[in-house]
DNA sequence: TATAAACCTTGAAGCCACTTCAAGGTCAAA
DNA sequence: TTTGACCTTGAAGTGGCTTCAAGGTTTATA
């Protein structure tokens, strides 16, 4: 099959599927009298298995290490599950970051609210409370 | 004051002090006999602005609009609250998706611990439901 | 006085995972 | 025959910087 198709059954873009390629992800496939690059179903395969990766937010460097287990005949399951939950660790701290962040924007825009709304230079209003967020 | 002073002032870089003049946040400054750039008051004003800003990760286009403002003599409070307002909504949405992430990862990492971990073809362990997330 | 240490300058490249653009070549249907 | 869908490559753009390379300047110390 061509890029197209091959894209299209993991649900990617072909010219992700040409990035993955030359950054070493997907090996360099045959090519067809004309050409074109020419997949067989162990290529959708393996797209399959990195944009499933990719759709859980791991790295390309990540899922390089997963696929050269592979290539090498070992099981990437034990790493694929600690992966797994390392990466939901890492959301987890992400989201408690963004929830303080939240908070802050928040309180920032409620504070904002009771001062004045026309200091161009910005010493009594929403605008020093910005520029004073410094540390 | 040279650069270092300033940035220490704001609690950035010197190297993104030059980085913000490069993309127009900043303005050219005066520059000392030796070429060394020059600061006074107000720049550290200006970039203490754009530090609290970045701080609350509004985009330095967004800071942009902001300083235009100000340079226009128009007051930016409006915007700023409206900006406030609208990236802890962004913000919010985001904790939604990453909330989810976090599940999707916790879950297959459960699931996962069910199926055997030595499948070199990923038919029946987690590699496989990582590759069938496609969609 | 020599020299090291700390500061400053510029321009270019690197980071991440792509997308978009430019400028073409190939092939099937209408 | 011409349209349109598909394919190719290489380069540049995205955002907000950091890092590197290759210097010049100033202050402190030996
Ligand atoms: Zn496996
Ligand atoms: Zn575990
Ligand atoms: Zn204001
Ligand atoms: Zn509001």
């Amino acid at each position: 099959m061509r890029i197209k198709e091959l894209a299209q059954q993991a649900y990617v873009s072909d010219t992700a599927v040409r990035y993955y390629e030359s950054s070493g992800i997907l090996p360099p496939p045959r090519r067809l009298p004309n050409g074109y690059r020419d997949y067989d179903q162990s290529d959708v395969e393996r797209l399959k298995l990195v944009a499933g990766a990719r759709s859980l937010d791991f790295s390309l460097d990540d899922i390089a290490e997963i696929l050269a287990l592979r290539d090498r005949r070992e099981a990437p399951c034990r790493t694929v599950l600690d992966m797994l939950a390392q990466k939901a660790d890492e959301i987890q701290q992400r989201i408690i970051e963004l929830q303080q962040l939240e908070k802050q924007l928040r309180d920032l825009h409620e504070l904002g609210l009771t001062f004045p709304t026309d200091d161009i230079d910005g010493k009594n209003c929403v605008c020093h409370l910005v520029s004073e967020r410094a540390g």
